[in-house]
Parts: structure tokens; C-alpha cells; sequence
DNA sequence: TCAGAATATTAACATATGTTACACCTGCTA
DNA sequence: TAGCAGGTGTAACATATGTTAATATTCTGA
């Protein structure tokens, strides 16, 4: 079962137990395909899955009522979706597949009962989920506190953090399969005012965008920019549950 | 026990056996008393602990070079703080008490034994840390993509739903300890602007402020002009694991 | 291969919000 | 009781960002 990306995202930051293996193989049953634009569950939806993203981006959307959207956050191979919305029936997000993407889906009941067999495990999701708080936070920082050029700035960069995390990469060259009106959704622009700084961006060499390909040109001065902390690295397991046998 | 807070939050979720009650009661050792303004803890230290508010306010922070503040997040009575940086040593952003607070601090190896021994109380701090992340998102589309005055209702409005939820009662009259810069700090304003908007959102009748007491005189305007959701109703229990003798 | 639909680029103009500066008030404490 | 510090109110001006609209470019599917 160690073709499946979650339980290599799992590995990362545990020495699994077969039993806790076999456990997770279990959530990951029945992967399906959606296209890319389709809508896997909308806002407001009495939602009772959370979902493993194997392959391709998602993205948490939510309207607002003249037809805005702020995008949430990004889902990529090996996260685990739902997590956050998992106090209440009604899901507060969209979910949406930026690319093709692959998912398996498998019910809240399956969450709890992993809680009662596999402690350690349960601990992981939740410090796995909370990862997903910090990201908010730092996102929330980003758009309270910084000007245009650092937000983008910021969003490149953290992109560019999980999708290393997740390749084991270090390249400067990401693809980013997201239009300017999408970048504008993330960070709180608009469309043309993205074109504009990311036309800034480009002619001080900072970046430099194609298509859906994005090369960080000067990256020790983005993160200056940007303020960025790179938090995606390890993660404290001390506390957690000893493993079951 | 029951006179503790954090009980009877948690009772108004679920209903708590005596082995679980017994087990928070543990967590709730050595209550502490901080000064309004003191740091409780500051971004970046090594921290192994969770706090339990128990009387007054807390909130979270984190400074941008500038000197800039960001509030993530407002700390009330029975509160759960530092769920959310669990993920890492190193603490993502400052504790400080914004009013004098008394506060419980417990290891996080507590939290791991809590997974291990009661698992449905383990399944309940993770709905309830989740909540946390669905007002970071919420806050984010405020930020995001509404203009100043809709991000200000939107504040009072969630402050005063988590304070109703806390006390049980429904009163348009609340106390915010907060000064117009921390106003600003919490909805990515400055402090001349947040008094424009309140000169603005008191001529429109919409509410009143008067140093530290709000009114939300048209509460059915502000919900309308903040598109605000009350979420802090219930939680979604169906898929905890049952309760250990 | 073409036509239509997205997406990107750019300009002119409008607006929200930031910056700086100063006067005022209130509560505190020496 | 004076004076000080923190908070508030307001004005004049500066700037970042939004809006609208027109054109160019790239993608996509028949």
C-alpha cells in the first residue's frame, strides 16, 4: 500500500505501524475522478465525507453575494480534506477541482473510529489538520497587514512550500494551474490589479510567470518581501499516544 | 466540578461521564492570573502547553516588521488556546491578555494521554479546534473581499455570537475591551479609519460605542451589510466514538 | 483550421484606505 | 491639583486598489 500518497504524507512525520497502515488503506477506498471545474461538494451542503486528495489540485472556495469568492486554501496530493469543517453538518466551503483531480472519500464515522483504534494516528490527523489553522493565520496576516505586491508574494511562496514538501523538490520552476482572477480570489484582488503587480514583479526580477508556470527568479528577496515563514518543515509528534500494538 | 468553565462548555456539546469529566478536571490544575496587557507567551517561543481561559479575555497576535499587528483570534471564557500551533513547537503567534484573565496551563503530552484514554473527549477538542479554523476561514473572506464597514460588523457580530454562546444570553449590549487600533489590528484597518467607519455606522444607526460598550442597535442590517453567518450553534457529534466507561 | 471562449494586457478614471498631524478628552497619579 | 498618557475625533493630503472598457493573446473544440 505504499504506492499511496497519503500514507507517504503519513510516513513523513510517523513511523507507521502496519496496523496503523492498514487502518488508513482502509479510508482510502474507491479513488474517483473530477474534472477539472467541478464542484465536489458546494457550501451550505450537508457534507458527512472528508476527502483524500491522490492526485491534481483542489481548492476551498466560498461566495460572497455579488458574485465575489475568496479562495481558502489549495489541496494538493496526500492532504486531507473536510477536516476543518468537521464540527458541523453544513460544510462552509465549496470544494472545487482546479485540475483533474483523483479522491477517495470516506465517512466521518471512519474518523471516529480511528480516534478509538489508533490514538496515535487520530493525534496525527489533528496535528496534520491544525497545520491547515497555522496556514489560515499566516494567509490572514498576509491580507490584513500587506500590500498587494507581498500578498502574491506570500501565496507563490507558500504554494511553492507544500508543493516542494510534497515533491521532495527544491525547484525554482512551479506550475501553478491558476488564472490571474484566481491568484486575485486568493489574496483579495482584483484580476487587473494581479496583472499590474505581477507586471511589476516580473520587471524587478522577481518572478516570472507563463502560462501556468511560475519561476521564483529571486527568492531570498520574495521572502523578504513577503515576510514569509516556511512552517511546512517537521512536525512536534512528542506528544503524541504511544502506537497500539 | 461543575463550576468550571471549561466543563460546561464542553457539557453544552456533550454529555461528559464522570471518568471524562474527571480527566478535564485534571487538566484544569493551577489557575493563573495575568495582568490585561501581559504576554502570555510570544511568537516563536518553544512551547509545550495549552492554556484554559477561565475568566476574561485573551487574543492572539503576530507582529509584521513594520511594527504592524495582525489579531488572529479573541480568547473567551472556556476557550482552548494553542490547539491551533500543536502542529509545531515554535509558537505562530503571541498570547496576550486584552483583559486581566485567569488561566489554566497543562502539557501537551495531557492532550496526548486524553487521545489514548478518552477517545471521544479527544474527538470533541478536535471539532471544537476545528470551529477555530472555520472563523480563521471566515475572517479570511471578511478581509478578503469585503470593504471596511462590512469587516467591522462582521467582527461585532462574531464576537458577540461566541460571548451569547458563552453566556447564554441574547443582549444587543456588549463589552469590548478593545481600542479603536485594536480594532484596526483585528479587521486590517487603521485606527483613523475604524473611527470614520464607527462615525459612519453610528450616524446610520447601526450601532452605538461608547469606550468599551457596543451596542448593535440594528443587529438585522449588520447581519445583512457583514453577510454573517452564525455558525457557534451546535456541533456535529454523530460520528464521535462512543464514550469509555 | 477556424471560430468562439477564456484569459491577459493596458489605459483612464473613481474610490477606499492610509498617512500625518494636531486638538481634545478622560482618567490617573505624583 | 496639575500634568501626563492613552485614547478619541477630524482634517488635508497621498496612495493602493477597484471599475470599466477596449484590445490582444491564447486555448479549445468542432
Amino acid at each position: 500500500m505504499s504506492d499511496s500518497c497519503f500514507v507517504v504524507r503519513l510516513n513523513r512525520y510517523l513511523d507507521l505501524t502496519p496496523s496503523e497502515m492498514n487502518a488508513i488503506a482502509h479510508l482510502e477506498r474507491e479513488p474517483r475522478e473530477y474534472h477539472s471545474g467541478s464542484t465536489l461538494w458546494q457550501e451550505g451542503d450537508d457534507v458527512s465525507e472528508l476527502l483524500i486528495v491522490h492526485h491534481g489540485w483542489a481548492l476551498s472556495e466560498t461566495r460572497l453575494p455579488a458574485g465575489k469568492r475568496q479562495i481558502l486554501r489549495f489541496h494538493f496530493s496526500g492532504d486531507l480534506i473536510g477536516a476543518s469543517g468537521i464540527a458541523f453538518r453544513d460544510a462552509a466551503s465549496s470544494i472545487v477541482a482546479a485540475t483533474d483531480v483523483v479522491v477517495c472519500r470516506f465517512p466521518r464515522s471512519a474518523l471516529g473510529d480511528t480516534f478509538n483504534t489508533h490514538p496515535r494516528l487520530a493525534a496525527l490527523f489533528f496535528a496534520m489538520s491544525q497545520m491547515e489553522s497555522i496556514d489560515l493565520a499566516d494567509r490572514l496576516r498576509a491580507l490584513g497587514r500587506s500590500e498587494g505586491k507581498a500578498r502574491l508574494a506570500n501565496l507563490f511562496l507558500s504554494i511553492a512550500a507544500r508543493m516542494r514538501a510534497v515533491s521532495g523538490e527544491n525547484n525554482p520552476v512551479i506550475r501553478i494551474p491558476l488564472t490571474q482572477s484566481d491568484l486575485g480570489d486568493a489574496v483579495g484582488l482584483t484580476q487587473v490589479h494581479v496583472n499590474r503587480l505581477i507586471r511589476q514583479m516580473t520587471e524587478e526580477k522577481l518572478i516570472t510567470r507563463n502560462r501556468s508556470t511560475l519561476t521564483l527568479v529571486d527568492e531570498p528577496r520574495l521572502i523578504e518581501l513577503a515576510r514569509f515563514v516556511d512552517r511546512f518543515s517537521a512536525i512536534d509528534s512528542s506528544w503524541f499516544p504511544a502506537a497500539k500494538a
